[in-house]
DNA sequence: TCTGGGGTCCTAGGACCC
DNA sequence: TCTGGGGTCCTAGGACCC
């Protein structure tokens, strides 16, 4: 049998802000932008959600529920910082820690009774370091499975403890929503309530062929849950097993919808040059590069390519990023959202370009300057877009204030 | 309500191959 | 001639999570 905690810091952006800035404490703050952006909640503060705001709702709506709230930018190079420092605590619990998030985090602790103790008091003492650490506040669920402590350790908050002791699993899962299991969200949600099913409890009575028949190889998943067995999906792999990205995008949403073609392309380059760099970081080379287009009625596409050599370079992102853009945007129809994906990491001789030799290495020895540059003075000191500086300073001349990330904040 | 950005996983259909 | 079956890759879309 194995014991799990899962440590979730305590309104993890908004206390990190609270830090940088203590005249926030005890305050509605909500994390995300400004209230008359586009943009939704990333994170509000207690006091801020007794108005009814919570994460992922628009700003505008929150603005409407609370508007005396603070709002603030996020700061995600602090709640990186913030993040390392939590795993850093963590280690001193056990060498298997798996963060799930950038503020979550899934702890091993099979076997470290000798050493911290029985699960309430490692627990304690966990709370007590991570608070002399870090300045943070964190709830803990601890269970025999990834699935119920994580479940658990929302039931916990804020800064608390809940050990749902081994072989009480089903009757502590039984009386809870549905909902409270991660991966049944709004839909699925939606889908057990037609044919019956509001609790975990009602879940687990079930017939799980029933479930498989109704509900494919979810429902066979959905039954193990309901009876807090981490089987299948995410749960189920090692902690500590690090494995890279998968994927790497980079998206973003106009402040104002655009059919502006000179903008749009500069925001794909841009975004290209995003991605590249995050590619080169890893050491990656991407054989699908996706091309992700919002219009203004929300309806969403997605258009993809798989070239057979891997690139991380900018400009081939974009070469192929610029084809998918022309040969399927319905010409003339405002833009709300553009993104660059990029996906299916070549292995070995795939990796090579076919740029010749000295060619490749002469872009490798100028990417890598730039990005020593980005480093040292933030993401837009550098452009590489060659093909698009004309457009970007014919823009800029006629008007500034149009240009992507370069909006007058007033 | 007027809906971000970065991810993961799953499904389903078609192409293609044996 | 009226039609197999499995495997893999590619593409598009969608649910879900923080």
């Amino acid at each position: 049998m194995r014991t799990y905690f899962h440590v979730d810091m305590d309104a993890f952006f908004v206390s990190v802000e609270e830090l940088y800035d203590p005249s926030l404490k005890g305050k509605p703050v909500i994390v995300g932008g400004r209230p008359d952006e586009r943009g939704v909640v990333s994170a509000a503060s207690y006091a801020a959600r007794k108005f009814g705001v919570h994460s992922a709702m628009p700003l505008r709506t929150a603005y409407k529920m609370c508007p005396q709230a603070i709002f603030v930018d996020g700061h995600p190079e602090r709640y990186r910082e913030y993040s390392e420092k939590v795993y850093e605590t963590l280690r001193g619990f056990s060498p298997l820690v798996e963060m799930a998030s950038i503020d979550e985090a899934y702890l091993d602790m099979t076997g470290t009774e000798r050493l911290h103790g029985p699960p309430l008091r490692a627990a304690h003492q966990l709370h007590q370091r991570m608070k002399e650490a870090t300045n943070l506040n964190c709830s803990v669920g601890i269970a025999t499975s990834r699935l119920v402590a994580k479940i658990s350790s929302d039931q916990a908050k804020p800064n608390g403890v809940l050990w749902v002791i081994p072989g009480s699993e089903v009757a502590y899962l039984a009386p809870l929503d549905v909902r409270k299991v991660p991966g049944v969200g709004k839909v699925t949600e939606k889908n057990l309530h037609a044919v019956g099913i509001r609790k975990v409890g009602d879940l687990a009575r079930l017939d799980e062929r029933f479930l498989e028949e109704r509900f494919g190889k979810w429902g066979l998943a959905l039954a193990g849950k309901s009876r807090g067995l981490d089987a299948g999906g995410w749960f189920d792999t090692e902690i500590g097993a690090e494995e890279g990205p998968k994927s790497i995008s980079h998206e973003h949403t106009f402040n104002e919808d655009t059919a502006d073609v000179p903008q749009i392309e500069s925001t794909l380059s841009h975004l290209c040059e995003m991605v590249g760099r995050r590619l080169r970081e890893h050491g990656l080379h991407a054989r699908t590069i996706q091309l992700k287009l919002r219009y203004s009625d929300f309806s969403t596409i997605t258009r993809a390519h798989s070239v057979a050599r891997g690139t991380q370079i900018d400009t081939e992102l974009f070469e192929e990023i610029r084809q998918l853009f022309r040969a399927n945007w319905r010409a003339g129809w405002p833009v709300r959202l553009l993104g660059v994906h990029a996906s299916g990491w070549a292995q070995g001789e795939e990796q090579m370009d076919l740029l010749g030799e000295d060619r490749h290495e002469k872009w490798k020895q100028t990417l890598a300057a730039a990005d020593r540059l980005r480093d040292r003075f933030g993401e837009k000191a550098v452009s590489l877009a060659a093909s698009l500086r004309g457009n970007f300073r014919e823009r800029t001349h006629e008007n500034p204030a149009s240009l992507p990330g370069k909006r007058p904040k007033k």
